[in-house]
DNA sequence: CCAAATATGTCGTAATACGACCTATCGGAG
DNA sequence: CTCCGATAGGTCGTATTACGACATATTTGG
């Protein structure tokens, strides 16, 4: 639904976000942030498998495959303390962000 | 101050809206962006050009060379009737995309 | 006279979301 | 039983785009 360039930059803020209370795997990541968005934000799996992997080389986060019998594996990922300092960092930019755009295109609130 | 890829995307809404009312030349709009936004948000100069050439390409500004004795020649831009729809759609796209984005990352208001 | 601000532009690079494509398992409908 | 959709993970190449480096020219102020 969005433009493309218009999701760059965000993505690794929501993946952040959505990790902050517990850990997930990759498609549960996108189906969330689709779910949550109401559909609005859609982000498709091969663009997130790709990212994830950028972050755990980051140091922002960190994974383990899970194997249960009865369900195929999964890979979870967990923020690293690394990871919390960057959400916050990454809040924080966002919002100001959002006022300075905001600010030009002369909308007061969302 | 900002990432680079959280920029990407919102640059030509900056540039419709501080065109909406009056036509402004290249540097101008660069140094409007940067006053308005408190110094926060900066797009360069080369970045802005061949943006504008882009928009002038896709029908949304019209383009036209002012030169005054006593001051160097400038190029100003103004919206089409294009470039006005493309406002008002690329506005709610803004708009709805930090709602999208707020509600995953558990920002109320900005 | 020289530096800074004004004013516009080109070329190559880096970042990144996506499309096309591939593999595999599980549950349910037919 | 078979096929399909959802689940789950991945690779490779492409397009877009903001920026850094570089180039050019004029005007104003110290």
């Amino acid at each position: 639904m969005f433009n493309r360039e218009l999701k760059k930059g965000s993505i690794q803020l929501l993946i952040l976000a959505l990790l902050e209370n517990r850990e997930r795997h990759g498609y549960e990541l996108g189906k969330l942030i689709e779910a949550r968005s109401g559909g609005r934000l859609v982000f498709r799996l091969h663009s997130l498998y790709p990212t994830l992997c950028r972050m755990e080389e980051m140091g922002l986060l960190k994974s383990r495959w899970v194997e249960k019998p009865g369900t195929r594996r999964r890979r979870f990922y967990r923020l690293t303390a690394g990871g919390r300092r960057a959400l916050e960092r990454k809040r924080q930019r966002w919002t100001q962000y959002m006022q300075a755009v905001n600010q030009i295109v002369g909308l007061d609130d969302a």
